[in-house]
DNA sequence: GCCGATTTGTCCGTATGTATC
DNA sequence: CGATACATACGGACAAATCGG
């Protein structure tokens, strides 16, 4: 049940490609070809189009056509580009993952908690530590802070499955924006116990530290992922000139 | 000179939010009062606003308005989910960025080059090694393989300076997109050598591994950028449901 | 080099739907 | 409920780039 038109369009595109119904490198049928097999106008088809291109799957080149540069990855990695929640991302990846939950509070941000998390002082707040593991190995340390008048009745319980389903099902609450800043830090103690590394090994691990807003434009989440390095692998499709369509 | 006129209002737009024109976390005047100022149609107003979007500079929430989620970062970083040069970024943070070529060669792709590079076999390459700094301190070190019939005339002069700027200024080259895969990896000797990193500090690495293409389609580049984890710091901004407007 | 056909890029005006207040 | 604001969709016009004759 896709909201709209040009979404559906973009999704069977998207499926043609990589099935490999279009050839590799080579160019798709122009928009004139493709307006009445979809019955749209021009503009919804380019829509479509414009989002495959910030994809990476396709490229759209002035005066020649739409050409397919779509490469399939099969190795496990997170999207990067788009939000993504572990479970998803376990089950596009066809693994099998779980969720342990080791810490669950509720607490009131103090000025230092205010000033690393941008949650305002005084603001009622979760704390919920989790370590994510595909296929029985621990891969992810996850710190995160909920703001608790935007996402209430958060419980261990629900920590355990997925918080963002609890969001969105549940709550209705819808996910928009989330500012990411990637860094590489030195292992903890913490991240050594949880996370089963050995500092002999690797001595430092992928940090994603991000900012979540709501359809308010409240930000509502704080978080920390601390990523095992051997396992971890972002994915990013730039784009230099346009931007949007 | 702006090419478009949907691009000249982004950019005005952009502007006056990074100067504080419209106040933090509030409403952007709403688009039938801009589109007057602007002299445009609805759609170019809109289009603008959608890239301001993906920038993660402004918000748009149905039935409301736009609301401002810009929030400066003074930390020098550089971006992702656009494509910019070392010397661009350099430039951005206003910092002295310089550049020292270690290697540059041109050779024919064997099958272990192409199998790493996605280039085909027995392709005309260049291949450049070189550290980037940014206040004298070493930051970055780059493996470039150029395909040298799509760059051609690339000199070790060249390569000190920038390459992006001889491609788009000299070759008249449009670089649109690039696929890139982000890891962390255990430093080598050179890795040591050059970027004068200590195995008993960090003994880690981000890797930027990069597919670039031009605006023929072309894949032009293959680029591994190995950065010093302590000053290794990527910016992106998700979205969770639309992606274009 | 020119010209015309094709294809994508930009822009406009309008109508309708949907969410918020 | 009506007014406001953003979201989707359509159709048309012209510009710019590419390609073949």
């Amino acid at each position: 049940m896709p909201k709209s038109k040009y979404e559906s369009i973009y999704k069977d595109l998207k499926l043609k490609i990589e099935s490999g119904e279009f050839p590799q490198g080579e160019l798709l049928p122009s928009e004139n070809s493709l307006i009445p097999q979809y019955e749209c106008s021009r503009n919804t088809l380019r829509r479509a189009i414009a989002r495959l291109v910030t994809d990476g799957y396709v490229q759209t080149i002035q005066g020649k056509g739409v050409r397919n540069i779509f490469i399939p990855v099969d190795q496990a990695s997170f999207a990067i580009g788009s939000i993504e929640s572990f479970k998803e991302s376990a089950s596009r990846n066809r693994r099998a993952g779980s969720t342990q939950v080791l810490r669950f509070v509720e607490f009131t941000a103090d000025s230092r908690v205010a000033a690393r998390t941008g949650f305002s002082e005084g603001a009622e707040l979760y704390y919920i530590q989790r370590v994510h593991s595909l296929d029985g190995k621990p891969l992810i340390l996850n710190h995160n802070y909920f703001l608790k008048s935007a996402v209430p009745g958060l419980t261990a319980e629900i920590a355990s499955r997925s918080i963002y389903e609890y969001l969105e099902n549940t709550l209705h609450m819808t996910i928009v924006n989330s500012k990411r800043v990637m860094t590489v830090e030195k292992i903890t103690q913490i991240d050594e116990k949880y996370l089963e590394l050995d500092v002999n090994d690797y001595n430092c691990l992928a940090v994603i530290t991000s900012h979540t807003y709501n359809s308010d434009g409240v930000m509502f989440e704080f978080t920390q992922s601390r990523h095992r390095p051997d396992y971890f692998r972002f994915q990013d499709n730039a784009l230099r000139r346009p931007a949007i369509p």
